[in-house]
DNA sequence: TTCTTGACTTAGACAATGTCCAATGTAGGA
DNA sequence: TCCTACATTGGACATTGTCTAAGTCAAGAA
């Protein structure tokens, strides 16, 4: 986490109490919390901090491609700090925990030249979904 | 389309006007409107058609598997109604295009075993992004 | 054909998530 | 220490979607 605010004051980040927590909430977590989450969080460990910063703040660390801005239902969007590390998302499709995955191969190779009807594709995100344990042995 | 209001109305489907108006928007549409896109489309056949009846029926048609919802982005569904062929989405990442693609092999199968976490994985969505011909030219 | 009834539709309130703005505060350089 | 440009705040507003109570109507029954 110093490492990510190190990073961040190279690049002229101004580093506030706000921006900070909102780092360190997000700083190694396995978990993909949505913005309210990271709010709640933020909250603990700076009561006065607003909604609006958090969004702020999230959206400063997806422009730096420090955060992965993951929307996997049409629900709120979660945020991933996992974003050195290629990685694709596996989801419960009942209570929407999220982790993180490692393919085998490249799938864009698995789109064929024809099938890019001109389009300059840069990116590709896969989404396996299913039922985790947990939700297996209550269904 | 009367293909598929007759499908529904052998699975016990009311057919009301405005369900079938919202039928008729989706038919054979290769674009994949948002909601709201569907609602307008609507309203131009059937004026007093409501926005509830719409997500209503968009949800039915989606419930029996003859409509697909695509969340691309964290902003509105989409509805796709080539949901019997098996397909991936290629998306502008300028203005939002959505193209339907195919793919070589089964994208399941890139996951390995020991990165299913005990999921009993049963969906996968592909989606590739890139700037569309359009928009490229246009940079 | 007409009647009946339960499913469908409607308008609008409400909910969840996110964005914007003007006023205020403050990090960090001079 | 002082300045000032940048950051934060609270709250209004926007977008997308859901819910409900009351009215309407499709389709089977008679």
């Amino acid at each position: 986490m110093s490492d990510l605010l190190e990073r961040l004051r190279e690049r002229g980040w101004r580093l506030t109490a706000q921006r900070r927590v909102v780092a360190e909430v997000l700083d190694g977590v396995h978990v993909h919390y949505t913005a309210d989450e990271v709010h709640a969080r933020a909250t603990e460990r700076l009561p006065e901090i607003s909604r609006a910063t958090v969004y702020n703040t999230l959206g400063e660390l997806v422009s730096l491609g420090e955060v992965l801005e993951v929307s996997t239902d049409g629900r709120a969007k979660r945020y991933d700090p996992n974003a050195h590390h290629d990685h694709q998302h596996l989801v419960c499709s009942r209570c929407g925990t999220i982790r993180d995955v490692h393919l085998h191969g490249d799938p864009l190779s698995a789109l064929p030249e024809p099938e890019r009807y001109g389009f300059q594709v840069s990116e590709v995100t896969v989404t396996y979904r299913g039922l985790c344990p947990t939700c297996a042995a209550t269904s």
